[in-house]
DNA sequence: TAATACCCGAGTAAATTGATCAGGATTAGG
DNA sequence: CCTAATCCTGATCAATTTACTCGGGTATTA
C-alpha cells in the first residue's frame, strides 16, 4: 500500500469525475484544468483506472470518462491500488522462509500494518468523499443550503460506511 | 503521512533495536548486519530519528543507540514522521483559500484522509510490534513456548491499545 | 472531412531512495 | 598515549519513481 502524491491525483481526477457525472462524459481536458493536472499525466492514470475497470471510456466529440460503477461502489483504495502496480514491497519476494528468523523481521508484520490500512481506505467510498466535498462547499458558502458545518465529519463518513 | 519503504526501514530497525536493548546500547553496524540494511543508509535514518528524540546515542567502543523513551511510549507513526521529513502534500500549501473553490477540491480531504491514518498508526507502538514479533517467533517454532498461534492477531494488537 | 477526444509509447527532468566514500569526533581499553 | 569501535557529517551517485512532454495514432460525432 503505496501512499503518495500519485494516488492522490488519481482520487482527485475520480472525485472530479464522481462530480461532474451528471452532463455525460467527462474529458480529460476538464478535468486536467479543473484540477490543474497535466493531461497527459491524466491519460496515464486513466488508462490504468480504464484496465483496472474502474471507469469506461466514450471516444470521439462530447466523448470522455465515466465510472464503470456506482460511486458508492467504488472506494479509495481501489483507486490508489490500481494507479500503483503492485510493487512487492518485502525484499524477500514472497519466498517467506527469508532466513534464519533473524532478517526481514518485520516481513509480516508490515504486511499486515498495510493489510490494515488498506482496510481503512477501502471502507472509504467515492460516494463519501463526494458527500465530504459537498458540505466543504456549504461550510465555505459557495452554495448555502439548510445545513450545518461538522468540523471533523471525516471520522463520521468512514465509520457510517464501515 | 507518506507510506514507502524508507518508512519500513526506519521501523524496521526501531524494531530490532527494541528487541536487542537489555545487552545495552545496539550499534548500527549489529542493525545492519541483522536485517541486511546499509551501515551508512542506517545512519542517515538515525540521524533523523535522534533529531527526533526518538533514540539517544551513546559514542565509543561498545556505543550505539538506546531508544529514549520506553517502546510502549514510541508509535509507529511517529517513526515514519521522523524519517520522512514533513513534505506538504497539498499544492496550495497551507494558503487554504486556493482558488475559486473549484481546484484543490481534494485538499482538505486528503489532509482528513492523512490525519486519520496517522491517528492509525498512532494506535501501534514498539511494545505491539515486539509482542507480535515474539508470537511470530513462537509461531515458527524457534522458541517454543506454551502460548497458539493466532492468525490475524494484529487487529487484537490495535485495538488493545488504542 | 474536420474537430474532438481517447489511446499509445518514447523520452525526460526532477525528486526520492538507498548506497558509497571519505573523513571527523568521541571514548573504552590496553 | 594509542588504537579500535562507534557515532557523526557531508558529498556524491546510481536506480527508481514521479510527473510531465512530445508526437503521433484511432474512433466518433457533426
Amino acid at each position: 500500500m503505496h501512499l503518495t502524491t500519485k494516488g492522490r491525483y488519481a482520487v482527485t481526477a475520480m472525485l472530479d469525475l464522481s462530480i461532474n457525472a451528471s452532463a455525460g462524459p467527462v474529458s480529460l481536458n476538464d478535468i486536467s484544468q479543473r484540477q490543474d493536472i497535466s493531461l497527459s499525466y491524466l491519460e496515464q492514470l486513466f488508462a490504468k483506472l480504464r484496465k483496472k475497470k474502474l471507469v469506461t471510456s466514450v471516444r470521439g466529440p462530447g466523448g470522455g470518462y465515466q465510472l464503470s460503477r456506482k460511486e458508492s461502489d467504488i472506494d479509495v483504495a481501489e483507486i490508489i491500488d490500481a494507479v500503483n502496480e503492485s510493487l512487492d514491497t518485502t525484499k524477500c519476494r514472497g519466498s517467506g522462509d527469508c532466513q534464519n528468523g533473524a532478517i526481514c523481521l518485520t516481513h509480516h508484520l508490515w504486511q499486515d500494518l498495510s493489510e490494515q490500512i488498506h482496510g481503512f481506505l477501502s471502507n472509504i467510498t467515492l460516494a463519501d468523499l463526494v458527500r465530504k466535498s459537498e458540505i466543504n462547499r456549504i461550510a465555505q458558502g459557495q452554495q448555502q443550503r439548510h445545513q450545518e458545518k461538522r468540523e471533523h465529519d471525516f471520522t463520521t463518513i468512514v465509520s457510517s460506511t464501515g
